[in-house]
DNA sequence: GCGAGCGTTGCAAACGTTTCCTATGTTACT
DNA sequence: AGTAACATAGGAAACGTTTGCAACGCTCGC
C-alpha cells in the first residue's frame, strides 16, 4: 500500500539503515545524503510505520486512559488535559470506559498491556482486591491514579486538594455570617467527598464560636442532592447555607430549594464543588470550588511520561493540585 | 519482560507456529496439544504482543476518533457509543481533539495513519480544501463523517435526521396553538442547524393558514442564545414560542427570558434540539428534540468495521438516524 | 608514506507474531 | 501390501523498523 523504508532506500540508492538514521535526525549521516533521502521520502510520500517501530523499540507512544464514563463532564475535561499533554509528547491516548466495573476494568487493562502502552491513567483501583492490585503494580507499565490520594504506595497519584477546598468553603460561608450550616455528601466511605466534608466540618468547628454543621449522606448525583435537600428543608428549618459535596448535588439542591418556594441566595446560600460547566449555566449561577480538572489530566500524563522515560527505577509520584473559589451568585450574607 | 510465544513454545516442547495456531483456535492442532499449550501459556502468564501481531496481519484493531472537543457533551456521548461498539469488536479507540483547526486535523490524521488504524471517525472535513479531501479519501483507510450529511461521496456518513426534527418541532408548536413563532439559529452556512431551520420554516409555511417565523442568526452557544433572545424580546413583542437550533442556545434563551421577568411556558414556550443532559437539569426542564448521539457513535463504528473487513471494495455508506420529541416542561398552549 | 582517527555507510540481527509450505506419521481404501 | 488421503507439526520467510558492529575511504600528523 504505502511506501516503506525499503522503497525509500532503493529509490535513493542507500541502505535502509541510512534512511532510518536520516529520518530520525541521528548523528552520523552526511548532510547531502540526508537531504537527498528526505526529498525522496517526500516524493514517495513515505510515512513511517509506527507499529513496526514500536515492535523494535518497545515503546508504543500510546497511553491508556481508563475512566468510569467519558460522559461525565469531569472526566471529559481530564481527558482533554491528558490528550493535549500526550499529543505534545507525540503520544496517542486510547479511551476506555469502565463504569467502575472491576471485571471490565481488568479486561481493559489486559487489553492495554497487550497493546504495550507506555502508561495508564486510571480512575480508581478501589474495587480491586489486594492481589489484583499487587499484580497490577507489578505489570511493568507505570500507572497513575486520577483523583485518588495514595491508596497504595505502588501507584502514582494526582489529586485535587479536597481538604483545602472544604476549608475554603467553610471560611467563605463563615465570613458571610452563616452559623446554621448544612453539608450534603455521598456515602461515608467515599474518599474525595469524605476529605472535603471532614475538612469543612473541622474548619467550622475551629470557628469562634464553633459551628456544628448538619451532615446528610446520600447519593452523590443530581437526584441525591435533590432528595437530601428536601429532607433537610423539612427537618432543619434554621439552615441558611448549604455546602454540597459536588456540583451535581448542588444543582439538585437548587431545584429542591426553588421547588419549595425559597430563594437563592435570599433565603439559602449554596456552594458546590468541582466547577462543572453546568454550574455556570444554571440559574442562579453557582458559587463553587474550582477543581483543576484539565490540569489533573495534564499532570498525570507528565508523570507517566517521566516514569516511562526513566524506565528502570520507578519511584511513584504524588501530586496534589490546588483548588480555588469561584464566586458567582448563589451565596449571600446570612439574613 | 513478559513471556513471548517462543517461551511458550520452548516450555511446551512444540514449535511457535503450533502455539500460534493453538492460541488462535485454528483448525489443525491436536486437542491434547492445544490443551497442554494453553495450560503452559496460562502458567507463564503469556499475553500476545498486539504490536507484533499488527505488524504481520496489517490490522491494528484500533480506530481513530477525531472530534472537535471531547468536552462537548455531544461528542462525549458519541465517543461513548463508539467506544462501546469498538470494544465489542475488540478494538481500541484513540481520542483526538481537533478544535476544528484544519492543520491540527491533518496532523492527527497523519499520526493515525502512521499508527495504521483500521478506520477513522471524524467530526468534519468541511474546512479542508478539495485537494486535501481527495488525498484523505485516497489514503487507504475507511473514514466516516459524524453528523454530516454526505458532503462528499468519498466518505461514509452518519447523521441525525435534522429535517425531521425541524418538522417535529414545528408541528408540536402548531398543535399547541402557537402562530407567532421565532427560530434562533447559527450562521447561515451551518449544515445541521440549517437543515433544522429550513425544515422547521417549511413545515410552518405548510400550515393553514401559513405561519412565517422570525428567524435570527447568531452564535450557536449559550451566549448566542442569550443575545438573540434579548434582541428578539425587544424587537418582536408578539412571539409566544421559540425553537432554538440547539439546547445550548435554548438554555441561553431560558436565561434571557427569565431575566426579562417572563415565564416559561406561561408567557413563552421554548423547544430545543439535541437533548443534552443540561436540558433535563435546568429549570424549567427543557422540551427538546432528542438526537441519538450514542447511536451515532455506534453506527459509525459498525460501518467502519464493515468497511475494514471488506477491505477491497469500499462502497461508502450513509446512515440517517431518527430523532424524537422529548416532552418536558418548557412548552405550553398559546395564550 | 603510513597508521591513527574520524566521518559515513552497509550488513545483518533482532523485535514477536502469522502463515505458507513441507514433512512426518497414521488411517483407510483398494 | 501399497498408496492415497488426512491430521498434525515443524521450518522459515515475512511484516517494517532500529541498531550494534564492521568496513570503507579520507584527512592529518608524524
Amino acid at each position: 500500500m504505502s511506501a516503506t523504508i525499503k522503497d525509500v532506500a532503493r529509490e535513493s540508492g542507500v541502505n535502509t539503515s541510512t534512511v532510518s538514521r536520516a529520518l530520525n535526525n541521528q548523528y552520523g549521516v552526511n548532510c547531502q545524503t540526508r537531504a537527498h533521502i528526505l526529498s525522496v521520502a517526500g516524493r514517495l510520500n513515505y510515512r513511517p510505520n509506527r507499529v513496526a517501530q514500536g515492535l523494535v523499540t518497545g515503546r508504543s507512544h500510546t497511553l491508556g486512559l481508563l475512566v468510569s464514563d467519558i460522559r461525565n463532564p469531569f472526566f471529559a475535561e481530564v481527558a482533554r488535559g491528558a490528550e493535549d499533554a500526550a499529543r505534545a509528547a507525540k503520544c496517542d491516548v486510547v479511551l476506555c470506559n469502565s463504569d467502575l466495573d472491576p471485571e471490565k476494568q481488568l479486561r481493559y487493562i489486559g487489553s492495554l498491556l497487550e497493546k504495550r502502552v507506555d502508561g495508564i491513567l486510571m480512575n480508581s483501583v478501589a474495587m480491586l482486591d489486594r492481589e489484583q492490585q499487587a499484580r497490577l503494580a507489578g505489570c511493568g507499565v507505570p500507572i497513575v491514579l486520577l483523583n485518588r490520594s495514595a491508596p497504595n504506595r505502588a501507584f502514582s497519584t494526582v489529586c485535587s486538594d479536597n481538604a483545602a477546598g472544604g476549608r475554603i468553603a467553610a471560611q467563605y460561608l463563615l465570613d458571610l455570617g452563616h452559623r446554621n450550616i448544612a453539608h450534603l455528601t455521598g456515602p461515608r466511605q467515599h474518599g474525595n467527598l469524605g476529605d472535603r466534608g471532614r475538612a469543612f466540618a473541622q474548619a467550622l468547628k475551629a470557628a469562634n464560636p464553633p459551628v456544628h454543621p448538619v451532615v446528610l449522606h446520600g447519593r452523590f448525583d443530581f437526584g441525591g442532592g435533590w432528595e437530601l435537600t428536601k429532607r433537610l428543608l423539612a427537618d432543619h428549618r434554621g439552615v441558611t447555607a448549604i455546602f454540597a459535596g459536588n456540583d451535581f448535588m448542588a444543582c439538585g439542591a437548587v431545584r429542591a430549594i426553588l421547588d419549595r418556594g425559597l430563594r437563592i441566595p435570599g433565603d439559602i446560600s449554596l456552594i458546590g464543588f468541582d466547577d462543572i460547566q453546568l454550574s455556570s449555566v444554571i440559574h442562579p449561577p453557582l458559587t463553587t470550588i474550582h477543581q483543576p480538572k484539565y490540569e489533573i489530566g495534564r499532570a498525570a500524563v507528565e508523570i507517566l511520561l517521566r516514569l516511562a522515560r526513566e524506565d528502570g527505577d520507578r519511584a511513584p509520584e504524588h501530586r496534589l493540585l490546588g483548588v480555588h473559589l469561584i464566586e458567582r451568585e448563589s451565596c449571600g450574607p446570612a439574613s
